[in-house]
DNA sequence: CTTGACCCTGACGCCACGTCAGCCTCTACC
DNA sequence: GGTAGAGGCTGACGTGGCGTCAGGGTCAAG
């Protein structure tokens, strides 16, 4: 047998000794002893200890790690899900503190770092407008909706925010009725999409809007978005996107 | 004076009566005493009590929180600034518990829960799911996106939209303070984005991400989104995110 | 034989309280 | 005046996952 000293370990393991020592205690990882009564890890206390550490970066106690390890497999599913449930409230509650950490941050007298917003705001959209630009301004669509929103104002961001949310109802309310995506109504939707974009942004062809539909599939924050509206929104659209394009182009 | 016995101000102030004791007796809250030794809260206290509640809720130490009380302005943004990174750390090191989590929860041969759903509006998920599968299963973001949020319900989705208003007001707050979009402060937030999405949908890599800043730009929906958030938001954030990606492949 | 590196056990400290145990005070009712 | 019950008080111990001594044993090198 190969064994190694408790530091070697604590070392191969990324821990400190004496929370080698500690597990040993509570009858978690059992180290084996020399003659003068030294701990000695060989490769089953080594793959026991990885793992625990597994667990424990998992977020687990280290009682319920002993549960685990002793446990079956169906046992494990539901601590599984049970811990998955506690970290997500757990990431809300950090997410929360964060907030308040910043609103905090912003209420302070003393933060006036930088600008002066009269003029900063104004000045401020012309250079990020600039650099979005420079960056991607190489692309048809984003030149020509550039372009155009640079004139709009209030109304028009209220017509197309209203217009926007017509179509998302009318498609939800298809969807919630169970009419197929490829059904003449859910098309029709597809197309006054379409229609709405080539109206307030930019050319959109047929490609273009399936294009547009991967994306909202793909993009987590349009799913997010459409999955707010009503479940399967997402899916349910650009499926009728693709059918309507498909309808349009070969039909 | 209109002072009011413990168990009052615990019920006030959401605490239990043994933490009211426990801040008197370090000293954080002091309580006034009526002539037979009982405690007695006033208006001075509670506001106090209030603020020190407050700091609790941002995470800080009740240690923190007597010298945060006790010391002047400047010494507060630098000690909230500090806590917001430990809060950004905090945030990362669930997040990734949590994506080791619902790894382990995959690799469970037994994970047989599937649906008893209702039937109507599983099938309809399913069945607009595997069509979109077919015809973009092929990119990987969309297949593990698919794959991870075939588990999610509504607990999971409230979760991913406080997070994803966190990290919206975030970016408009620093956006509104003209805060430069290649400042610390604005990469943080894009690696927060960036994070989120790695966590809830699908490994995003920086190059990934700049490819999801070109489209938040580029298509008009998202501008309409972001634009609803803030003036200037979608371009602010591209940029942000931008500067991220160079910060953290570069530098 | 000393030196210094490593090992051992046992004990206390930490943080923000929860939870007794044992006793005191006030109000309401008899 | 007695008594019951609600509420108050202090002091002490427990929690989890170790860090950090204190006091001592073991081992290889010089």
């Amino acid at each position: 047998m190969d064994t190694i000293p408790i530091a070697e370990a604590a070392a191969e393991l990324d821990v400190s000794v004496r929370t080698l020592r500690y597990y040993d205690a509570i009858g978690l990882v059992a180290a084996q002893r020399d003659g003068s009564g030294y701990r000695r890890y060989g490769d089953g206390e080594l793959h026991r200890a990885r793992a625990v550490l597994q667990w424990r970066a998992m977020g687990f106690t280290l009682e319920e790690i002993r549960l685990l390890e002793s446990g079956d497999t169906s046992h494990r599913a539901a601590a599984l899900r049970r811990r998955a449930q506690e970290l997500r409230s757990e990431l809300d509650r950090l997410g929360s503190a964060l907030d308040s950490v910043n609103g905090m941050l912003e209420q302070l007298p003393e933060t006036t770092q930088a600008g002066i917003q009269k003029e900063g705001e104004a000045d401020m959209d012309n250079e990020y407008a600039e650099e979005a630009y420079e960056r991607w301004g190489n692309t048809d669509a984003y030149k020509e909706s550039a372009r155009r929103t640079a004139s709009y104002g209030e109304t028009e961001w209220n017509s197309i925010r209203a217009e926007t949310a017509r179509i998302e109802r009318a498609a939800s309310d298809l969807l919630r009725e169970g009419v197929s995506a490829e059904d003449e109504a859910a098309m029709d939707v597809a197309e006054d999409h379409r229609l709405s974009i080539d109206r307030w942004f930019y050319p959109c062809s047929y490609e273009m809007h399936t294009a547009l539909a991967t994306t909202y599939v793909s993009d987590p924050l349009f799913r997010q978005h459409y999955e707010d509206v009503a479940v399967g929104l997402a899916d349910y659209l650009s499926a009728a996107i693709t059918a309507n394009a498909l309808r349009m182009t070969q039909g």
